[in-house]
DNA sequence: TCACAGTCTGGAATGCAAAT
DNA sequence: ATTTGCATTCCAGACTGTGA
């Protein structure tokens, strides 16, 4: 700013600014702290220090109010077009237009990811975002935590059981086996019984390479018996190749040889455990607009190309958060318990003889309450209305300028007011840096929408896991009820880090164990999923801005060509299939000792890091 | 993470000067 | 004399930095 040394400019907030710029629109103070909700003395001291600052007395007492000196009216302009410059960068990000959209997605997925969630959404995408782009990236779950917080992924999909801890899920579905064998194979004309099924010569996919021993070994061990695995492979595809020109069998996950005609699958005599199939994003891409898109859209599309949940449980879902009901707790039944400190977390019911518990804004910029309605201060009919940012809060009845001779407030224009400020922001105790304060009407009204527990919790700082933390009351409340069983930690040994193959299927006892975290639900409600998934919502709110953050990478990609993901490409599942299924069958090794020798499967590395870019560029 | 002290902020009350 | 508007002071509460 001309004339301000930069050591200056630390002495000037950007509340001082604006109370200048209405200042010199105004020429007046009283004027001036109508307009901004301040009280006029409160002006005064700003344009006190606004003249220590410039050096200049900026207004000079005038008839009528006050005039403003030369320095002032060369402020004036150039001030208000900073601070319109200011307020479109702290504006909440516009948000995502699929239709518009050039992102490159990049998904790190196995075989039985691609063609069970994938393919099935991809047409879809096609249509609603011809403009992005898909890559699907090897899939190696040793890697997918640092990956997907290095940015080199947006989402990874792996068994819900042995994914990657410290990163968001969601449960797609509920996978289970079934025995496939080739279509007319003599032994699989009917469900066979469990000597026929041991009798059987088996395939099983072994991820980390060479295994012979799965889940289903385990479950007819329980048993007694055994079955002979005579070949193992590393993909699905390559075993469906492998069961179509063979009398082999091997235990299938359903999805994938569902509506096969080389196979014939019947259900397998013996009770193998299915996975879960999830989705796995990192904090990073939690909240961003684009991101949110590409997952409900997953998860719609897969809910279009699947035959259906397997339980309702782990039925996709789309947020719901225009219906959500939340339990309501009248916001003037809660009082901070204590008025001093920079949160006051706990709450305390309120004496009838005070203000509400709400926050009030009284600069546009501040989130400071005025004194008549903080904590402690009785509420005089006569005091001045309550302050709220900027203008599309709602306003009350200015009392006159003149407090002392100002006509009383009536108990409706009380009451009335009470239950504005009831749907204010009550994160205001927490000073807010200058580009948070970027609140617009969208924000208020999106806000005011939220229930009054959740937005009274609301002032919590989220982290990562931030959406529990914030519903941590709402759960407890929750479990009065019927609704929520058991949330329980646990510690346990896992075994080998799975593919996108289940972690204790068919050849996943290869490695050696190690320690996991494991969160068991027994069963959780669709209303605490509900709540779960409106927080994170409603955080998207507060966090809008933190897409500004990754909008350069977002520019940089535009960039380069448009290219897009033409819709033959993602139709073509069977030519993807095959054109993959043959690549990795001409790079899958075999140890010179036969199976029993084969290594891990880091010695395919030449096929790793193999991603499908599947797309074409516009002429 | 918490407590504490210093600083900051804004409302209430009041004084003063100018205008009516 | 009354009204209007700005400035000052005091105070409570909020904020912030620092050290344990």
């Amino acid at each position: 700013m001309p004339g301000i040394a930069m050591n200056d400019l630390r002495r000037l907030d950007l509340n001082l600014l604006l109370t200048l710029d209405v200042l010199l629109s105004e020429h007046n103070v009283t004027r001036t702290a109508e307009r901004l909700n301040f009280s006029q003395p409160s002006v005064s001291v700003h344009l006190a220090k606004l003249r220590d600052v410039f050096g200049d007395p900026l207004l000079l007492p005038g008839p009528r109010g006050m005039r403003p000196t030369t320095r002032a009216d060369e402020l004036r302009e150039p001030l208000r077009q900073a601070l319109e410059a200011l307020g479109r960068a702290v504006s909440p990000a516009s948000p995502f237009s699929p239709a518009e959209a050039s992102n490159t997605w990049r998904v790190a997925a196995a075989d039985y990811a691609e063609s069970t969630v994938l393919l099935p959404a991809m047409a879809g995408m096609r249509t609603a975002a011809p403009g992005t782009r898909l890559a699907i990236m090897e899939m190696s779950p040793s890697r997918i935590a640092r990956q997907a917080e290095r940015g080199e992924i947006d989402l990874a999909f792996h068994t819900s059981d042995g994914a990657p801890e410290g990163l968001h899920r969601r449960v797609l579905f509920t996978e289970r086996y079934v025995l496939a064998g080739r279509a007319g194979h003599p032994r699989l004309k009917r469900r066979p019984t469990l000597a026929q099924f041991c009798a059987l010569e088996h395939v099983i996919v072994s991820t980390d390479g060479g295994g012979f021993r799965g889940i289903t070994d385990e479950a007819l061990a329980d048993a007694g018996l055994t079955r002979r695995v005579v070949l193992s492979v590393p993909h699905f595809l390559f075993m469906m190749q492998v069961l179509a020109s063979t009398d082999l069998v091997a235990m299938m996950p359903s999805r994938l040889v569902r509506n096969v005609s080389t196979l014939r699958v019947v259900e397998a005599p013996v009770d193998v455990p299915g996975y879960d199939l999830a989705m796995l994003w990192h904090e990073r891409s939690h909240r961003d607009a684009a991101h949110r898109w590409l997952r409900e859209f997953i998860v719609a599309g897969g809910n279009r190309g699947w035959p259906g949940p397997t339980s309702r449980a782990h039925s996709p879902r789309l947020p719901k958060p225009a219906t959500l009901q939340t339990p309501r707790v009248a916001a003037t039944s809660l009082q901070p318990a204590s008025t001093r400190g920079n949160t006051p977390l706990a709450w305390k019911p309120a004496d009838q003889t005070v203000r509400p518990a709400v926050r009030y804004a009284s600069h546009p910029l501040s989130t400071r309450a005025p004194q008549s309605s903080r904590p402690g201060h009785l509420w005089r009919p006569d005091m001045r209305a309550p302050r709220y940012r900027n203008q599309c809060a709602p306003r009350f009845p200015a009392p006159s300028s003149r407090l002392r001779s100002s006509s009383a407030t009536s108990p409706s224009d009380d009451s009335s007011m009470k239950a504005a400020c009831d749907a204010q922001d009550p994160w205001g105790s927490q000073r807010r840096s200058a580009f948070e304060q970027g609140w617009t009407a969208h924000r208020h009204q999106h806000f005011a929408q939220q229930p009054a527990v959740t937005r009274a919790l609301g002032r919590k700082r989220m982290g990562m896991h931030g959406d529990i933390d914030i519903l941590t009351p709402e759960i407890r409340g929750l479990v009065r009820g019927d609704d929520l069983n058991i949330d329980l930690r646990m510690q346990r040994l896992e075994s080998r880090e799975a593919r996108d193959q289940p972690a204790h299927g068919e050849g996943g006892r290869q490695l050696q164990p190690q320690d996991r975290t494991v969160r068991v639900v027994t069963r959780f409600s669709r209303r605490v999923v509900d709540l779960v998934e409106h927080a994170a919502q409603r955080t998207d709110i507060g966090f809008a801005l933190t897409g500004k953050l990754y909008a350069p990478m977002r520019a940089q990609e535009k960039l380069h060509p448009e290219p897009v993901l033409q819709q033959r490409h993602m139709a073509a599942d069977r030519a993807l299939c095959h054109e993959k299924f043959l690549r990795r069958a001409g790079e899958t090794q075999v140890a010179p000792g036969g199976f029993e020798g084969a290594q891990c499967i880091e010695r395919r590395k030449f096929s790793s890091h193999i991603s499908h870019e599947i797309f074409s560029c516009r002429p």
